[in-house]
DNA sequence: GTGAAAGCGCTAACAC
DNA sequence: GTGTTAGCGCTTTCAC
């Protein structure tokens, strides 16, 4: 590797102007400039970041903690986030935890040895847990994404979608058109998005004066296999509500499969609503809730962004919460062109 | 940040211990470790791996290079492959290139500043580029995937599944079942992938001795909407083939979704049939061929660790082609319950 | 077994 | 404008 010292020597200045011109300092006559640069040109030479890190203590990276890349929650959310990342000339350290709590804390703890600069955090299982504080006394900045922990300290942030209020404008959409007998499935009341979805349901009916029925209420996994599960259990329990609202839209999946296999009609025989608005949703014309991937990626980037370039951070905005949107398919009984697939 | 320099004097040892210690060098005493390690844990001590990144010249960071990582090929395989790192210690770097050619080269001289150990390369843009030149003059360790290149130099490696056999076999089970009308359409030539998918479908027409109608091949972009356009189009010129081979499960959704709206039955009025098993082509019975997404992140990382730990990396394997599975659903005529969806 | 010290490649303060 | 030089925090060689 071609160090800049020997750019310095071939071109027969010193480090220290070398130095200057690789930072662009506006201090270095035309003369340098052109022959150093020259040399850098003939040579090959690179600056070296780590050394660069050493001295200045910025890495220009950053790590997000992510529970599982294969959920279609993630991939959006990333590569708006790393768009931003770019731009600001950040690269970023994936973390995949598996779902694995220690795992995460592991994560934190490397990249904390890595020196990133700065690190969001997508995943919902650890309540406040002692590494952030960790992250809180060295002073690395940090944004949630997605996970909103129970209180927000000092210097901590938030950027999430209202997870109450989606699962409150599903049942809101679903009592207008007449629907009563509502059955929800829920992921684990463990991960904070799935509380407040389940809160939301609550909510939701409690302001629609609908009557919550326990036995209607299902509470694991959000993946496809457990909805293809619970839909299995209706069907041999012969206990089929009208509609089925689901956390995620992989219950909804699963339970459109058991469906779809045992002759039961959607939306004729029973309607069905997702949540999380998966790009391929469309295909089964699933109803489901927009929760602004693209915008949370961007938007917590940014944050981050300003904090690692310690521009004021307005802490009226420490916590973002935003908006869900229905897009409404036939699954839940109307086609009503509203938000309709454009086949993304 | 505490150092190792406060550790040292903490414990009332020199820091070459501590750094002993630190790295499990067997010579030191007990009484040094135990004094040393509790110094450790009582300051929160934690190595800077920058600073030692300097001295070893490895980050134990590596990079991985994608066009676009909501592509849904890539959630998997990366996620194998982060799986494969972090088990060596490795940290990975996620570029996303945006299908930017020069966004990728800006990525690769990043990562060659940030001093990673080595670079998984998804991309298919670049033929040769001196961009890889520059890697391989550094000596910095790379792996293709999914990324053919026309020729595999020396210290170079590729591991991939063979687009050509995957459609290829599409073919020759729609052949057995006895149809001959065949549309194809294909992602754009310039990728590596698309180029072989075409031959393969070229060579699988030519084994079945099945003419090719050029009105019935389409090439273009590889996403939902042209799958969308190019059938609308066949619909429109009243041009409609007894089946429609997809190089890519979006393509196939998309021609999924106008045969749907116009009322056009699948498999009955025309099959069809995608490639690359989208997670969730269950929900529209599509046949796809598995591309064994998994086994390939994991294969490219594990050579790459190889190359890292300087193993001897068995030449004959430097050019990795796994078998494409058929999963065959009832898009194109029948249930055969072959690699049914598990709902996964 | 332990410590002193050199040096990895860079930045930045300071001298000229 | 340009050069000299002191470190950043660590690893490692070589004395002791």
């Amino acid at each position: 590797m071609v160090t800049m010292k020997q750019v310095a020597e071939k071109s027969g200045f010193s480090v220290a102007t070398v130095s200057a011109v690789i930072n662009n300092l506006p201090v270095v006559s035309e003369k340098a400039k052109v022959q150093i640069l020259k040399a850098i040109e003939e040579l090959g030479y690179r600056p070296n970041v780590v050394a660069r890190s050493m001295k200045t203590s910025k890495t220009s990276s950053i790590g997000i903690i992510v529970r599982d890349i294969t959920n279609p929650f993630y991939p959006k959310v990333i590569s708006s986030l790393e768009e931003v990342a770019w731009s600001y000339g950040y690269e970023v350290f994936l973390c995949n935890t598996e779902n694995n709590v220690e795992r995460e804390r592991k994560y934190i703890d490397n990249l904390i040895g890595k020196r990133v600069d700065g690190i969001i955090i997508t995943t919902a299982q650890l309540e406040r847990d002692e590494y952030y504080e960790k992250l809180r006394k060295l002073k690395i900045p940090y944004v949630f994404l997605n996970r909103k922990p129970e209180q927000l300290l000092e210097n901590e942030f938030f950027v999430g979608t209202d997870n109450c209020l989606a699962v409150e404008k599903v049942i809101a959409h679903l009592a207008n058109m007449g629907y009563k007998k509502i059955s929800f499935l829920c992921g684990q009341l463990h991960l904070s998005t799935f509380r407040e979805r389940y809160d939301g349901f609550l909510k939701g009916m409690k302001n629609q004066n609908l009557e919550i029925e326990q036995k209607w209420i299902c509470i694991g996994d959000y993946s496809q296999e457990k909805g293809y599960e619970y839909a299995q259990r209706m069907l041999k329990d012969k206990n089929i509500p009208e509609v089925i609202v689901c956390s995620s839209d992989l219950l909804a999946f699963g339970v459109y499969t058991a469906f779809k296999e045992n002759g039961i009609r959607i939306p004729e025989d029973v309607a069905l609503t997702g949540l999380d608005n998966n790009p391929f949703g469309h295909l089964i014309d699933l109803s489901s809730v927009d929760m602004q991937h693209k915008a949370l990626g961007e938007i917590s980037a940014k944050i981050l962004m300003e904090l690692l370039n310690q521009q004021p951070v307005n802490q009226q905005t420490r916590e973002i919460l935003l908006e869900p949107q229905l897009v409404l398919r036939k699954s839940c009984g109307v086609e009503l062109h509203v938000g309709r697939d454009k086949h993304e």
